[in-house]
DNA sequence: GATCTCTGGTCCACATTATGGACCGTTGCG
DNA sequence: CGCAACGGTCCATAATGTGGACCAGAGATC
């Protein structure tokens, strides 16, 4: 009944809730549980905008939530716990399901009738990833590249508005598991080491109107507040790398470098996450030049899928 | 205005459309020339059950002719070729693209005004085929192996009911492409190499099911009536593997073989297309063999993850 | 520069649409 | 045998999405 326990990383999910005041979460014992419901309230920066289409939206956050819960439970999600998750009533919930269901991107396992992710949102990210300059298929070969001479995890970041998106992650061959952050998750800009390479890369003004969008949304991070994180930026600036040290997570320490596009604005992050023991001044050092040696080559890759 | 010329694929979309006879498609012109309208009009061989929740059903419709119009056009669609495509009123249109560009599954340009995928779709197609025994992270070593020795374009193809998806592609290093075949489209089981593949494995009594489901659908391939679908299957299982000799577009070719699950079931196919030339009885045997042997490392794979 | 037409985008009275509390049948537990 | 939790369904209520009409701007064409 509950192996479901979200192994110690935050879930912070893209979701856009249906309600916009960012509930006052209750802690509940364990500090690092905090459950979906929580994750939910978590709300954009967009200040929830009643736009003329709120079934679509909550649609989209059940659809969400199905991705996000299915990630940790193989077997798949079971009605009731989406419903309490979601706090929606039982039969609002079920409604919307089928319609995933039968539009193709959730499906219901016929035995346990259990839902998890259909085909159709299979097809639809390989989609997404596939078109033009998009970061999807320029990345995989680096990403599979850093984790494979790194022997641990790396991850592609991008920005979304004031927030910084797990897109991917690549394990690496070695048999430690970084669980810090899986794809989907959300931190503020600046949280995390991909993060905090995007925010470094924008100029001052940008940084500081990035600051106040997510101020708010910090209270969940205490250790983030302004001052720290214009220093990390600095620091970052400097380094011209950024780095991690376990103020996310203790012990979980990352490098990342930012990748820019073909106008050079920085669109995405390259980093590579393991414990504090395997990022020594040296290691990080060779781990930063792959990074940006990586980095560089995706920068390339999208100028030259950009030209004609 | 119009490079949009779909370069002689048939585009025929998982799309469950809204409206449920598959209206009779008006040639015009250029035959290999079909709007995506009637993309739309394909529908599922689900009979349109009017659930509760069409606002949800009309919603994905668009997310996904977004996704399949947005694959030919790298600067994204415009408003008005969706509401042209789509059949509905501009304001509706505009309305649920509201909602997805809110949710992050479809982004505006904010110069052009045109609509492309967004960051969610790729998370979600991420998070879709990254799961425990999803066929997305075991296929892709062995499909961009393929098209590395082939220099063909590498496919992998799902069964999803009585019909046959792409879901993904994988272009060789070769100077020649094959269009026939695109990440999203769809066809009855039998058309096709992998789809043949796929019908192939099937026991009788589902083949002649699976038949007589698609047998309208199938107006649309006047090549592929029940007969020859029946001496393609027998030719097939006697073979081990499927060919597609041009049948579908006369010059296309392709061999397929079917990858079976953990159970032993019939639930994805790989294969190789290319032009005829390319496919004399010695280079298929040889194509033959590499994909029998990624086939079967991708039954282990799965084995392997569904056991513990 | 007046006109025509094609964009993308917005408005709002109307009725079609989603909503969710109550309910049913099963399963598993003490 | 109850009790609780599960997946699933029903249907009166009102909230919700609908889409024809409209506006402003950008090119063409004369």
């Amino acid at each position: 009944m509950d192996r479901c326990e979200v192994v110690g990383s935050l879930l912070i999910m893209v979701l856009m809730s249906a309600d916009a005041e960012p509930r006052p979460l209750r802690e509940r014992g364990n500090l690092a549980r905090r459950s979906a419901s929580w994750t939910i309230a978590h709300a954009t920066e967009t200040g929830a905008e009643p736009a003329g289409a709120q079934s679509i939206q909550r649609a989209l956050v059940l659809l969400n939530l199905v991705a996000v819960l299915a990630r940790d439970r193989p077997g798949g999600v079971s009605l009731s716990e989406l419903t309490r998750v979601s706090e929606r009533p039982k039969a609002s919930v079920r409604r919307v399901l089928l319609a995933l269901v039968q539009a193709g991107y959730v499906e219901q396992d016929p035995e346990t009738s259990r839902y998890r992710l259909g085909l159709q949102a299979a097809v639809l990210g390989e989609l997404a990833s596939q078109g033009a300059d998009r970061l999807g298929a320029v990345s995989t070969d680096s990403l599979i590249r850093l984790s494979d001479v790194s022997s641990d995890t790396a991850f592609l970041t991008v920005r979304h508005g004031s927030y910084a998106v797990c897109a991917r992650r690549q394990e690496g061959p070695g048999p430690i598991r970084n669980y810090a952050l899986a794809v989907g998750d959300r931190h503020p800009l600046g949280v995390g080491a991909g993060s905090l390479a995007l925010l470094s890369a924008l100029p001052d003004d940008e940084v500081a109107a990035v600051l106040s969008a997510t101020a708010a949304a910090r209270a969940q991070y205490p250790r983030f507040d302004d001052e720290t994180l214009h220093r990390l930026v600095r620091r970052s600036r400097k380094a011209g790398y950024a780095l991690n040290d376990g103020l996310f997570i203790a012990g979980s320490w990352a490098v990342g470098v930012v990748v820019r596009d073909a106008d050079d604005r920085p669109v995405a992050a390259l980093s590579v996450a393991t414990i504090a023991e395997r990022l020594g001044r040296q290691r990080r050092e060779e781990l930063v030049e792959v990074l940006q040696r990586e980095a560089e080559t995706m920068h390339t890759a999208l100028t030259r899928r950009t030209q004609p």
